[in-house]
DNA sequence: CGCCTGACCGAAT
DNA sequence: TATTCGGCCAGGC
């Protein structure tokens, strides 16, 4: 019964990248837009995570520029709360420490630093 | 096929 | 530091 319109290349691929974000990292729509093949297309992206039902992914680890949260449903709450979960701090709706937290779409190794003494 | 929407971005104010 | 504004893009209708 497929009820529903086939998702298209760029949906999935921005879909695949979301499942290959590292625990306790972070990237951009504009990350996610570049990763996925469509550098500008951030919006778009935030366009189909807004609509994306497949559970499991990591939604939450997909701020906005500048380390600022960017919206999450109507739930934007819950957001801070899981990306604190992960390790981060979040205060007045932004990362802490974004930019050595923020996942290059490579490198998974990379030692991440304490939270709660640099900030 | 055109118009509208929105989990955006970045420069300017 | 906070707001505003124009540009961008794929998807839904």
């Amino acid at each position: 019964m497929p009820a529903r319109t086939s998702p298209t290349v760029f949906t999935r691929r921005v879909l695949h990248v979301l499942r290959r974000i590292p625990p306790g990292r972070v990237v951009t729509y504009g990350d996610v837009a570049r990763l996925a093949g469509r550098p500008g297309a951030a919006r778009a992206v935030g366009q189909i995570m807004g609509r994306a039902d497949e559970p499991g992914l990591p939604y939450h680890r997909v701020i906005a520029a500048g380390g600022r949260l960017g919206g999450f449903g109507r739930l934007p709450q819950m957001k801070a709360d899981r990306l604190t979960a992960e390790g981060h701090t979040v205060r007045r709706g932004r990362v802490l420490g974004f930019a050595a937290r923020r996942w290059n779409g490579r490198s998974t190794s990379e030692v991440l630093p304490h939270s709660g003494k640099d900030l």
